[in-house]
DNA sequence: CTTTCATATGAGCAACTGTTCATATGTATT
DNA sequence: AATACATATGAACAGTTGCTCATATGAAAG
């Protein structure tokens, strides 16, 4: 038997409901993950150009005025977390968005700082 | 004038667009702020803890198995974002989520880590 | 007013983050 | 093969973050 905690503040029912919709240890490592990314202004701004067109990495930097190397390592945090896909063409590579989930995770977001 | 760049890898038609739908400075700044706040897997835990039922700081601790001051700390972060809410019954403080953006942003990441 | 319980807060420290700089990899052209 | 262009990557550095520890504030009870 595990020795169990006290809970002298909380009511025993509470206490289950919260085990029962906690995310797993992994889960919430990946969550809190997946936000670290979203919080980085330069980030952000990246994905709002790729809300407007797929773009060259040269292409990002030279609109948010920033240095290859730069755009280049927060592309790659980006695509570690799957927001951004990549194709090449010839010595260009390509960036686009991955998905939807990306729009409408940044539009909450906006809602909740503009009340 | 200012000194215009020279965007030789970006069509003007793309750099107009970006520039339309491009946040402000301030909102940039304040989004990235916000997305900070859900990029540490305690304050995501506050905020599940909270989901199932208001409850005071020490409450919270025990349910973590973290001490009162860690958890204070968050909470200070969670506030000044605005996330949760807080009122007084005697010594104790009670704290409650504030909005259901908490929720739907917390639901949008879930759902991209899940695929 | 002193004690007790609940919470907040400041300093300190180890771990992490974003940029720069230098350099490496990869592709096409000559 | 040599060069040029596009991108990636590693080291280094300053700035930030989350916890701990000690202490302060604040409210109720004795």
């Amino acid at each position: 038997m595990e020795p169990q905690p006290a809970y002298n503040h909380v009511h025993q029912e509470t206490v289950q409901r919260v085990n029962e919709i906690m995310p797993g240890e992994e889960e919430l490592f990946d969550l809190a993950e997946l936000f670290k990314v979203f919080g980085d202004s330069t980030r952000i701004r990246i994905l709002y150009v790729l809300f407007e067109s797929d773009m060259c990495v040269c292409g990002i930097a030279e609109l948010l005025g920033m240095t290859q190397s730069a755009i280049s390592h927060q592309l790659a945090v980006l695509k570690k977390a799957k927001l951004v896909r990549y194709r090449r063409e010839g010595k260009t590579i390509f960036y686009s968005l991955s998905d939807d989930h990306v729009r409408t995770i940044l539009d909450q977001g906006m809602e909740h700082i503009e009340e």
